[in-house]
DNA sequence: GCGTTCGTTCGGCTCAGCAGAACGATTGTC
DNA sequence: GACAATCGTTCTGCTGAGCCGAACGAACGC
C-alpha cells in the first residue's frame, strides 16, 4: 500500500522529468535552465523544453531568466484535500489551539502509507522549520504518526510497518520495529504521543489522534510542536497533551456529525 | 505575458497528457480509467500508464477501481505560493474581515495575465460556489481583478487588456475594452470595485486593491462576495466597500512593513 | 451462466522526446 | 572596449519511449 511499491514498472519518463524539475523548482525558490539541467543530470534543451510545456500549462511561471512553481498547484491541492473532508472541521479548532498554546500545530492525514500534513497554524513566536503544508512525514518518526499508527487496526499497521525503512534521522529515533509497537500500545492507552527530538533536534512535539466519535476509526492526527526551551516540565508533559487531546477530541466529533 | 502566448510551441505531449488526466482527477471527484480514457479520448493503456506513473511519484492515490488527486500537491501548491509573501500577512486580516461581514472572502494575486485565489475564507452562512483556492479568475470580470487592474501601470494594463478574451459570461459581463477603461478609472478614483452578477448570476461582489504602503503598487487584491438576497442597499453600496477597503490598506500596510 | 464492463497487460509501430552542438545576448573582468 | 564565460534558446538527427488497439482476467448484474 505505501509508497515505491513497484520501483521500475512501465511508466512515463517524462512524466517523471517534468515532476522531477518541478519539485527541484520547489526546493530552490525559483531558478534558472541551467542550473536544474546540472542538477537534475538532464540536459539543457530537455529541461527547456519541460519548462516550456508547463508555462504553457500554467504550471510554471517566468521571470527573467528564472523559473518559479505556478500558483496553480494550489487548485489541484485544494481539489486533493477537499476528499478529505477533515480539513474543514480541523481548521478552526487547530487555529484555537495555536491561539491557547503558542507553538505551532498541524493535522495529518495518511495517504499511501505516508503522513501528510493538510493543515499547520503558526503562533507568532512559533519556530520556522521546513515542514509546512503538503509536507511528507514518516508515520513512525512523529507524534502525529504515532498517535495516528497506535489506533490504526492491526493488518493495516502491520502493512505500513513492512514498508517503513527505519532510516536513522538522529541518535534518539526509533530503530526497532518491536520497540516501536510496545510505545504505540502505551500511546494508544494514554491517549496521546510524545516525540521528543526524534526527527530534530532541539524540537518536541505532542500528538493526539483523531477518532471517528462512532466507530472509533482513526482519521488523522493533530500535535503541537515547539523548542525544548519553551516545551518541558508539566507543561510539556501534562498541559499541552491535554490541550491537544482535547482539540482532537473536539475535530473527531465535528468530523463524524457534520 | 499572459497564458496561451504561444499556442503550439515545441513541448512536451506526455506532460501535457499527464495534467489533462490530473485535471480532469480534479474536476470529477476521482473516477476511473475507462471514464478518464474516454473523456480526454486517449486510448485507456495510455491512461493507465499516466496513472501508474503519477501513483508512484505520489501524486495520484489509487482506490480501489478509482484514482484520485494525491494530496502531494498541497507540497507544491504551498511552495508555490511562499513566493507570494502577500498571503501570510493576509490570512488573519481576511478571517478577521469574514468574521465582521459574514459572507465569503478571498485574497487574489495575479500570475501571468490571470488572477489566482491565493486564500479563502468563509462564513458559515456563505454561499456554497465552485470557486475555491487556486481558481483561476478573469481579472476583467472579477471585483478583484477589477480592483487590481484599476491600480496596474497603463504598459501592464494594456498587456493584459490585449489578452483579454471578453467572452460573455452573463448577460451583464462587460464586453467592451473602452468600456472596462472608465470603469477602471472610477473604480481608481472610489477606491473599491463592485460586481453586480458579471460573473455569477445571484452574485455580488466587492472588491479593493491591496496596495503596496511605500511605493503605491499593486500587490493583489481582497473581495467580499454574496448573494444578492443579502448584498443590498447601503450594506452592499456603502457598509461592506468600507470594511473591505480597510482590511485590503491594513494588509498592505503590514505586507510593506514586515 | 452469460453478457457486459471494469482495470490491466501485451506487442508492435512510429514519432515524440532526448542529447549535443550551435547560436545570440548578457555579464563581468582585465 | 574586447574577450571570456555563462546564460537561455534554437536546431537537427537518431532512437527508444510512448502511443494505440487488441487480448486478458476479474467482477458484477440482469
Amino acid at each position: 500500500m505505501a509508497r515505491d511499491d513497484t520501483p521500475n514498472a512501465a511508466t512515463v519518463g517524462a512524466t517523471e522529468r517534468s515532476f522531477r524539475i518541478l519539485e527541484r523548482l520547489g526546493e530552490r525558490e525559483g531558478c534558472g535552465v541551467s542550473e536544474l539541467a546540472e542538477s537534475l543530470s538532464i540536459s539543457k534543451s530537455t529541461v527547456h523544453n519541460h519548462l516550456q510545456t508547463l508555462r504553457e500549462l500554467g504550471y510554471v511561471v517566468q521571470e527573467g531568466d528564472e523559473y518559479r512553481l505556478g500558483l496553480q498547484f494550489l487548485g489541484l491541492g485544494d481539489r486533493a484535500r477537499q476528499h478529505h473532508d477533515l480539513y474543514h472541521v480541523a481548521k478552526p479548532e487547530t487555529d484555537s489551539l495555536v491561539e491557547a498554546v503558542g507553538e505551532r500545530a498541524q493535522v495529518m492525514v495518511e495517504e499511501d502509507g505516508v503522513g501528510i500534513y493538510v493543515y499547520q497554524s503558526l503562533a507568532d513566536q512559533a519556530v520556522r522549520t521546513d515542514s509546512h503544508i503538503g509536507t511528507v512525514v514518516d508515520l513512525h518518526a512523529t507524534s502525529v504518526g504515532k498517535a495516528y499508527l497506535a489506533h490504526l487496526s492491526d493488518d493495516r499497521l502491520d502493512a505500513v510497518l513492512d514498508q517503513v525503512a527505519f532510516d536513522e534521522q538522529t541518535p534518539d529515533t526509533l530503530t526497532d520495529a518491536e520497540a516501536l509497537r510496545t510505545e504505540l500500545d502505551e500511546i494508544a492507552e494514554r491517549g496521546y504521543a510524545f516525540n521528543d527530538e526524534e526527527r530534530t533536534v532541539g524540537m518536541r512535539a505532542v500528538g493526539a489522534p483523531i477518532l471517528s466519535a462512532d466507530d472509533g476509526r482513526v482519521l488523522g492526527a493533530i500535535s503541537v510542536s515547539g523548542p525544548t526551551t519553551r516545551m518541558n516540565g508539566t507543561w510539556y508533559h501534562e498541559e499541552v497533551p491535554e490541550m491537544v487531546a482535547q482539540s482532537a477530541q473536539i475535530i473527531g466529533i465535528r468530523a463524524t456529525y457534520s
